[in-house]
RNA sequence: GCCCUUGUGGCGGAAUGGUAGACGCAACGGACUUAAAAUCCGUUGGUUUGUAUAAAGCCGUGCCAGUUCGAGUCUGGCCAAGGGCACCA
């Protein structure tokens, strides 16, 4: 009989172990500890409130990780912080009247204690870091500074991302279809403004060239980098205004294109509307018609600009340049189809192999000149033409493939002047300045007599003050701070005044995963040899929602602080595990969506783990689906899981009252081979079923896969495979206890980075007094794999016709005239010829007739 | 429009080119129970025939072709869904 204490109580058994390990420190990581280390890394959380099981997904497929790579051996660094600055902590202050640290702070306290303890992670938390603390911005502003002092950071005015609802500027990566990224019904405008930037085009060419390095990447976030970064090859041709025009200047136009095969059908120019050279160039008669060309351009949001749906626009300048290669005269128009910040903000009009050009062209009625054809002959164009052909009407270049002409008529304009091979880039560099009050502070001093002076590194932090009015509108509310505001300039102690604008909090991000290394430095942002010892990351888990932004702006951060003499790594994370969403219908959206408050489809992790407890959970989340693949949160599946675990708890006390079995009195066989020992079929078949679980859990769980669904499938098996043996027994012989005691003892450390409560329990109630996760991860019996019997699949032309039970390794011959002699094979013989046979040693035997 | 990914039972999902549907959920049946729950043991892709409690056959991995002794898996072409980029010259 099953006694009282064999009821599994969840809640608290996982209370009283979380507790245990937090006093005694066992996820602690060394610094320069003689194991080989392993950095696991899960993308820090902002400290918005309330994880639900959404949010918990991550945290257990890098928990599962970073736990079994300890079982195996590894100084494990499994670090935890909050990206603690941003937005909603501001919109708390407008909307609850609490200051935006308070809020900040208390969610984390919550956070870090109430749930992310609960989940059973094994954390470091000694290496905390939270971005809002000043011990933390201070080095956020250091940074800045080495970025200033390189170079790497300037000052520009351009026209810039606003988000009207954030108040703020943005950059382009937290654009998504012309929307804000945090307001997808908010549709960003442009607005001209003297900004700060990070000059991260510097690395276009690295960043894209060492996506090569990151074998252990997914390859589609690899090539959302490759796209995002856009590079494109072409050229750079210049042509020069017609000088018979009195109103011009002789001036120079370069344009860049990656089509010079085409450049003898420019039939016309065009600038973008900001182009510098615009004024210049309008002749009096179009004065007019150009500048209310551009005011409307100016005033259009992003999303109506690119707009597909909406047709070319634009005014002629009414001056003209003169084509380099033919001589000829084509006018210069202006139109918002071409972009300023690319290439030179210039395009040259070929409509006759262009999409857009075309369209500019029908619209406005501008010659269409064709100079590729499929044949070499000239044909009608209803559309442009844009692959590859045979040129025409190019003077020397006919008759050439316009592929091969590319490089010819380039190296011509190489020559006479006027060309010249170039690499463009769709990347930009990146905007950082916030118009916000809970960000870090940008370290930098306007002086009237210096100009911009930055602030001296011994004066940092700057810490952002106190009781700043925080109304959502009206320009940076750093500006309303005016005693903060109001500085001496460290160069000539002059009254000057504080930058007012903080920086984008995806910098704060940009360099935590180094911060980790040696989060407590006062002195230094990391020390060298703690940086190099523990980086690059070796397992990193996160969203794919940061395919580009977060990821893309680490690697930046990785090779300037390379530059900068920091560390010696290139890239931060070796391995990336981007895992998928977890979904529930919501009723607001009517079909399954990704679990979040807004869509009033989530699920809190109290409530289950008060019930079921946080193993359950775990094993659900895991179970379901391989990581990269969504989640549908599914309560009852969940509960599956936990009827698993409590059949394991069940099994427990049934051995151990039943067969009096305490494995610690057998712990000697805990790995010792016993393929040698006469067994009983039954036992014989559980010791290969635990063994060979050992081999598919350790196989699922490596690096190669994380497919975790599979392992904790093998290890359902296993449990399954022991009730059967036990089914109707009240006592067992030796070996029988051995090969149990073997398979639970195994099965206890397979489950223990899955299930970390229950698991460690039991452990406990071995009487182990060492915790389960500091112990070795099993190994297996390899022999013990083997079998003498194996499955004989008979097939006719490929259809399976019986199975057979044949001895393991039997001959060739031997298989073929077995088959034959089968009934089933001898029926479907009759009147057909034996064509061939094909044996699959010890799995198949296909029989070919005809 | 361009690029990428994915299509398998009622559901989530398994399957180095070699027995399709592991494992779980749901459903159904049996045991236990006065009963129910829980638990333990089973059944469960569709369909036809049958001695309908034993068995046997056919079809089946989005659709159409192809390669192969053999295709969910490889190749080509469609269709559908999801994602990324999108006036980037």
């Amino acid at each position: 009989m099953i006694t009282e204490i064999a009821v599994y109580k969840p809640k608290e058994i996982e209370s009283k172990w979380q507790n245990i390990w937090e006093k005694s420190q066992i996820y602690k990581a060394i610094d320069f500890d003689k194991r080989p280390k392993y950095y696991s890394l899960v993308m820090f959380p902002y400290p918005s409130g309330d994880l639900h099981m959404g949010h918990m997904r991550v945290y257990t497929i890098s928990d599962v990780i970073s736990r079994h790579r300890r079982m195996l051996g590894f100084n494990v660094l499994n670090p935890m912080g909050f990206d603690a600055f941003g937005l909603p902590a501001e919109n708390a202050a407008i909307e609850r009247k609490i200051p935006p640290k308070d809020w900040t702070l208390k969610n984390i306290n919550h956070m870090k204690n109430d749930q992310l303890k609960r989940m059973g992670t094994s954390y470091d938390w000694g290496r905390e870091v939270v971005s809002c603390n000043p011990d933390y911005y201070k080095w956020t502003q250091w940074l800045f500074l080495q970025f200033y002092k390189h170079g790497l950071a300037y000052q520009k005015e351009a026209p810039v991302n606003w988000c009207n609802k954030c108040q703020t500027v943005l950059a382009n990566e937290q654009v998504e279809d012309g929307m804000c990224w945090r307001h997808d019904d908010t549709p960003v405008e442009k607005k001209k403004m003297r900004q700060w930037f990070l000059k991260i085009t510097n690395y276009a060419e690295e960043l894209l060239d060492d996506l090569d390095k990151l074998t252990g990447w997914p390859d589609r976030v690899k090539l959302m980098q490759k796209n995002w970064i856009g590079k494109s090859h072409g050229a750079e041709l210049v042509f020069t205004v017609d000088e018979s025009e009195d109103t011009c200047p002789r001036l120079q136009i370069p344009v860049y294109t990656t089509r010079p095969d085409t450049i003898y059908g420019v039939t016309y120019l065009v600038l973008a509307p900001e182009h510098s050279l615009v004024s210049g160039l309008t002749t009096k008669e179009n004065k007019e018609i150009v500048e209310a060309y551009i005011k409307k351009a100016s005033v259009l949001s992003e999303i109506e600009r690119q707009s597909d749906s909406r047709e070319k626009t634009g005014v002629p300048l009414g001056s003209y340049v003169i084509n380099p290669y033919t001589g000829e005269k084509v006018p210069i128009w202006i139109s918002d189809y071409a972009l300023l910040d690319y290439g030179t903000g210039a395009v040259m009009g070929v409509p006759a192999h262009d999409i857009r050009d075309f369209e500019f062209a029908k619209k406005l009625k501008l010659d269409i000149k064709q100079v590729i054809s499929i044949d070499g002959k000239e044909s009608e164009l209803k559309n442009a033409y844009t692959d590859p052909g045979i040129i025409v009407n190019s003077s020397q270049f006919n008759g050439l493939n316009s592929e091969d002409a590319k490089l010819k008529i380039i190296d011509y304009g190489e020559k006479e002047g006027f060309a010249k091979k170039r690499i463009n880039y769709r990347l930009r560099d990146w905007l950082i300045s916030r118009q916000r009050y809970w960000g870090c502070p940008i370290p930098i001093i306007y002086c009237e007599k210096c100009g911009i002076v930055p602030a001296p590194e011994e004066n940092l932090p700057i810490v952002l003050p106190d009781n700043v009015e925080i109304s959502g509108s009206g320009g940076s509310p750093l500006e309303r701070a005016k005693d903060w505001v109001s500085v001496k300039c460290p160069k000539c102690n002059s009254d000057s005044k504080r930058e007012t604008d903080t920086m984008d909090t995806f910098i704060c991000s940009s360099f935590y995963y180094l911060r980790y290394s040696d989060a407590t430095n006062d002195k230094e942002v990391f020390n060298k040899e703690k940086a190099n010892y523990w980086l690059p990351v070796d397992q990193y888990v996160g969203g794919i929602e940061h395919a580009i932004l977060h990821l893309l702006y680490s690697r930046f951060f990785t090779k300037a602080a390379r530059d900068f003499g920091l560390v010696k790594i290139d890239e931060p994370f070796s391995n990336l595990l981007s895992q998928g969403m977890v979904t529930m219908f919501s009723p607001k959206t009517n079909k399954i969506s990704k679990m979040s408050k807004s869509k009033g489809n989530v699920v809190g992790t109290s409530e289950f783990f008060d019930e079921y407890g946080a193993d359950a959970a775990r094993l659900f989340i895991l179970f379901a689906a391989p990581p990269e693949q969504e989640v549908e949160w599914n309560k009852q599946g969940a509960i599956g899981q936990y009827r698993f675990l409590e059949r394991i708890w069940r099994l427990f006390f049934i051995l151990k009252e039943k067969a009096g079995l305490t494995v610690c009195d057998v712990r000697a066989f805990h790995e010792m081979p016993l393929h040698e020992t006469p067994m009983e079929p039954p036992v014989r078949e559980l010791y290969r079923v635990a063994n060979y679980t050992i081999k598919s859990v350790s196989e699922d769980i490596s690096d190669k896969k994380y497919i975790f669904n599979t392992g904790i499938a093998r290890m359902t098996e296993l449990v399954n495979c022991i009730y059967k043996i036990i089914q109707n027994k009240t006592s067992f012989t030796e070996i029988e206890s051995k090969v149990l005691n073997f398979s639970i003892t195994n099965l206890l450390k397979l489950l223990a980075p899955f299930a970390p409560h229950i698991t460690e329990e039991l452990w406990g109630m071995m009487g182990e007094k060492e915790s389960i996760h500091l112990q070795k991860w099993p190994s297996f019996d390899e022999k013990a794999l083997e079998t003498d019997e194996v499955e004989l699949v008979i097939q006719m032309g490929g259809k399976k016709i019986d199975v057979l039970k044949i001895k393991k390794g039997l001959p060739q011959k031997e298989i073929e005239a077995m088959a034959m002699s089968q009934e089933k094979v001898k029926i479907r013989m009759e009147g057909k010829e034996l064509v061939k046979i094909v044996v699959v040693q010890d799995k198949i035997v296909n029989i070919v007739a005809r």
